[in-house]
DNA sequence: CCAATCTGTCACCGGGCGGTGAATAGCAGG
DNA sequence: CCTGCTATTCACCGCCCGGTGACAGATTGG
């Protein structure tokens, strides 16, 4: 009797298990934020459709039917990826009068670096550029480059480069440089022997490459 | 009777079908190569258990009893690491006479850009590094920096930094620079903007890489 | 010659994956 | 009220993964 009683019991917290309100803009987006919290916490070795559809907390199937599977919602993701670089880099000088182009390239690496530490997101997305060729990956790697090529033309005004210097070429090679270390920190708090761990560290890196482009740009 | 005389035929080439030879040395080799074949190939996405037995030819189970495992076979790839280095990078100074420290960062960047580039394996495992923060990618990547670190420090010889630099940091900005460019290239034949494809495309990657080493150390 | 040992193979397990067809639950308009 | 329509869920498939226990063939030592 009391095992029956405690079977039929009424469950209290049943009915409480808020409902899925039925709107689909509002699911389309839920889908979207968790695939990309995902990605960002877990990094792209585990990022698929089963743990995006768990993460958003609803049926798989909806990431078929509003996104037509993973390549859509990554692709997505990439469009995000312009608003981002709006709203996490300052589009402005600061305040300052960037005189040369050393003193843009010295502004901008800084900027790049701290706001590529910043983001997770961004840190996996570039982690799985150079871990992958897929399609999927390369729409991504396009869209993130573009928007970046897009900000630094921004910034960059009418000031050239010195005469006698390939910019683009050293200029990748800063960024090159910026990205590896940012991500390397972020497994192992160091590369190369260089620790990367507490803001003293990151000030030596900040200071090494200020050298580095001065030492390119004057 | 055709038929049955067909089917009775006797197999002429089935006690050809080479038999695997009762060999514990030689299939742990096998076990070994086909990891790093398979992980210099395919990366580390689909490095695993059952990959690497297909790829050796043999069981599973050999990995386990030979190896421990995959991290264990993990592990012995790091050991032969320490190889590598000795084997792709020339020691010697390639009869230069290194006058100055920036004459010795310039030559050693570029000799590891080249040896780098030529490496797939050590390539996936950089990859590899900077995607994933397990405890078998940790040791392999302790293997790898610390057979780097000790071919600096040969190289090195008595040369000392100018005053004034932070060369650890600095070096650690241009190794990862090289890094991050190389990686790039392997997968989209380009890195921020910079086409990374024939030769001519390496020789301005190199020339920026020698202005920035020249720049910092004169 | 037999028994122990070593090398290698096979079959099987549970589980998670990507993917799909069918059912269900809430909302509109008549 | 019923009838569609749409958002959402469920159940199921085949596949491959890592992992394990039992077995078979060769080798060796007493």
């Amino acid at each position: 009797m009391a095992v029956a009683n405690a079977a039929v019991k009424i469950p209290l917290d049943v009915p409480v298990v808020e409902k899925r309100v039925r709107n689909r803009a509002a699911t389309q987006q839920a889908i979207l934020d968790a695939a990309k919290r995902l990605l960002a916490e877990e990094g792209f070795q585990n990022f698929g459709i089963n743990a995006v559809a768990r993460g958003a907390g609803c049926d798989k199937q909806l990431i078929y039917r509003y996104y037509g599977g993973l390549d859509g919602l990554v692709e997505a993701i990439g469009t995000d990826l312009g608003s981002w670089v709006a709203d996490r880099i300052p589009d402005d000088t600061g305040g300052m009068f960037l005189l040369t182009y050393g003193d843009l390239m010295e502004r901008l690496s800084l900027l790049f670096l701290d706001a590529l530490r910043a983001d997770p997101l961004m840190r996996r997305i570039v982690a799985w550029e150079v871990s992958e060729s897929s399609e999927q990956v390369r729409r991504l790697s396009e869209a993130r480059s573009k928007a970046l090529a897009g900000w630094i033309e921004r910034m960059r005004g009418s000031l050239v480069p010195p005469k006698g210097v390939d910019a683009q070429a050293v200029n990748a090679m800063i960024f090159a440089a910026i990205q590896h270390i940012v991500l390397a920190s972020a497994v192992s708090d160091q590369c190369a022997g260089l620790a990367l761990k507490n803001s003293k560290d990151w000030e030596k890196a900040a200071t090494a490459l200020k050298r580095i482009v001065r030492g390119v740009y004057g």
